[in-house]
DNA sequence: ACAGATACAACAATCGATTGCACATTTCGC
DNA sequence: GCGAAATGTGCAATCGATTGTTGTATCTGT
């Protein structure tokens, strides 16, 4: 502590500013004894400056550490270089940034933004408020924006994609929707899952995950067709949260409940398996020996758990080009269409 | 698809804005019948201005779904109410946004940042350009600056703190240093580890994690010291990247070279030693039996391993806590310290 | 040597909102 | 009924850069 003390002194001595800092392109100018414009010209490096006076600007402003501000430039401009990515948690106030799979696409959602020389701005909303969208979309400081997921915020999607044209939206596409979607076939995935289950032999299916989200909801569906198609019973539906602390407990609970009554469990996420499997494990309960179980998303854990998990693959760094390319076609005017893609069934440990 | 080619043209019909939408405060006081700036004074709820005409503006500007442009407003009141949370990768070019600890800590950072009203701009930078922290720091977008994790920019990281004060640096502190840091005591986090292992009798230690990084390089001493107090010879230090797909193998590699000649392995995270315990039991090693591993940071996927891991828990809400106060304070103009936490053993399975 | 082209640089409008100041209209005290 | 205070609104400057237009040397060709 005694350094930190040490340095809080040192802050305070040279807390000025350093000497004769160039706050704006007007002292700039001054200082090199042209116009304003001119020096806008010059740092832009265009070609209707002298080619001598436009290097001395430009060694002028290195020197001084001088660099535009780019609120000004973006305001004139009317191009921010600034996409939104919003989660929405409408049915989850929990924090959920930490989720593994929203983490997974964001990482690659930041690497082809950053590649296009866009910046990102993160927003964490919980939609209270009746109008979270249309605030975020006509902030005046974004190009685009991508949301990830659409919780229960279905119709406040729709209303918004009526009018901007600029956002992309990872999710599940239904019929006649108006806003743009990436995401894969969720109810085919659930499809999948549950016949991977029926595969086994398992005959009394559930299916872990609420049912608010379109995306869930259409995996429960697809489960729903295949357990029909077998002439199975209707799949057990069990609410779970997503916010990971609660969610243990809560599959533990269910676990409990069902007991026997069920023999294959398809999980609405990795995430949820994950715990579906370590409940069962908890209680003594065989996987894949007397209850199958599989995921969704095929995140990097799902092959370091142990036993490593059965689950649906959703090629999330491919979605994430995919919704990158379509947002920057929009940007450039461009109506690109929704994409989507088709899941595939990796077959590991649980089931 | 065809659904798909439906949407398109929708879109493309209702492409034109809704008709009469208002661009601007300006347009609203024509509309309004007032100036322009009776209408900002008016939606900025202001008492200066008529409760009736207040609120006829503001009912107006509901209607037609104003919202004032943020990029202008921030311009001219010189607050943007935006902080970037930076990751610099300066020895790490592969994606590394998705490392479970740093999306841990960013959760956190949401959290309290959106709280308190602020936006979060979230730049995962290479620094191959000298001045990239300058260019982020008076881009004249942010209110203040979050580093996450000092890489290999020790260096530019001081430079900057010089002059700019609104930054707070996860990381470790070193003595004299200007910025001002939020972390654990490494060195002491690594002794803690290193004092696990040789308690559990491991006498032939090895440390596993690149020594660029101020953060790990302390770790790795620490566990230098505990070795040297039990008379043990110096650790190895086996680099490692931290991109996630190159580790696995990576390490992999490690320890078939290494073999027996090691006994004790602490991790430099948590992703590291749960990659080590995956490769030594693919190779029939047993842990803790043969091997005992520690890792670092005590991420929630700790406790989800199997075995669990023995790690050392920096508390990183409280961390992201700190961070987030330090840096409101200083963007007040008050020159909050470091803050150093202390690291604590959690003895789990695998040490 | 002169019309016309070329190359540079200055001027001023603009992006969209905020806010200090001045001005006009009530309201109030006495 | 008159000066003073209170209230509400408009005007215009400002934040900091960009860019179309205009103006003035300098240069080219004949």
């Amino acid at each position: 502590m005694a350094t930190a003390q040490e340095d809080l002194l040192k802050i305070m001595t040279d807390r000025a500013a350093p000497p004769g800092r160039i706050r704006n392109i007007a002292e700039l100018a001054k200082l090199v004894g042209v116009s304003a414009g001119t020096v806008s010209r010059a740092l832009a490096n265009s070609s209707l400056v002298n080619l001598e006076t436009r290097e001395r600007i430009q060694a002028l402003a290195r020197e001084h550490g001088f660099r535009p501000n780019q609120m000004a430039k973006r305001l004139r401009v009317q191009e921010t270089k600034v996409i939104g990515v919003v989660v929405p948690l409408g049915h989850e106030q929990r924090q959920h940034l930490s989720d593994p799979f929203f983490m997974a696409i964001l990482g690659h959602l930041a690497d082809a933004l950053t590649e296009s020389g866009y910046d990102i701005m993160l927003s964490r909303v919980i939609p209270d408020a009746e109008d979270w969208l249309e605030r975020i979309v006509d902030s005046g400081m974004l190009d685009g924006v991508l949301l990830i997921g659409q919780s229960n915020q279905f119709e406040a999607i729709e209303r918004v994609a009526a009018w901007y044209k600029p956002m992309v939206v990872w999710g599940s596409h239904r019929p006649g929707q108006v806003h743009c979607t990436v995401g894969v076939d969720n109810r085919l995935g659930g499809r999948l899952a549950g016949e991977c289950l029926i595969g086994q032999g398992r005959q009394r299916l559930a299916f872990l995950g609420e049912n608010v989200a379109p995306e869930l909801l259409e995996r429960y569906l697809g489960l729903c067709d295949a357990a029909q198609s077998a002439g199975l019973a209707v799949p057990l539906q069990l609410n779970t949260h997503l916010a990971s602390d609660i969610m243990a407990e809560e599959i533990a609970r269910h676990i409990d409940r069902i007991g026997a009554e069920v023999d294959g469990i398809a999980a609405g996420s990795d995430l949820i398996a994950m715990h579906a499997v370590r409940a069962l494990a908890d209680r003594g309960i065989a996987v894949p020996g007397q209850v199958s179980v599989t995921g969704f998303d095929d995140l990097p854990l799902a092959e370091q758990t142990i036993p490593r998990l059965t689950t649906i693959s959703q090629n999330i760094a491919e979605g994430a080009r995919a919704m990158v390319t379509a947002l920057f076609e929009r940007i450039g005017g461009t109506a690109a269409p929704s994409v989507e893609m088709v899941p595939t069934l990796i077959r590991r440990d649980t089931a």
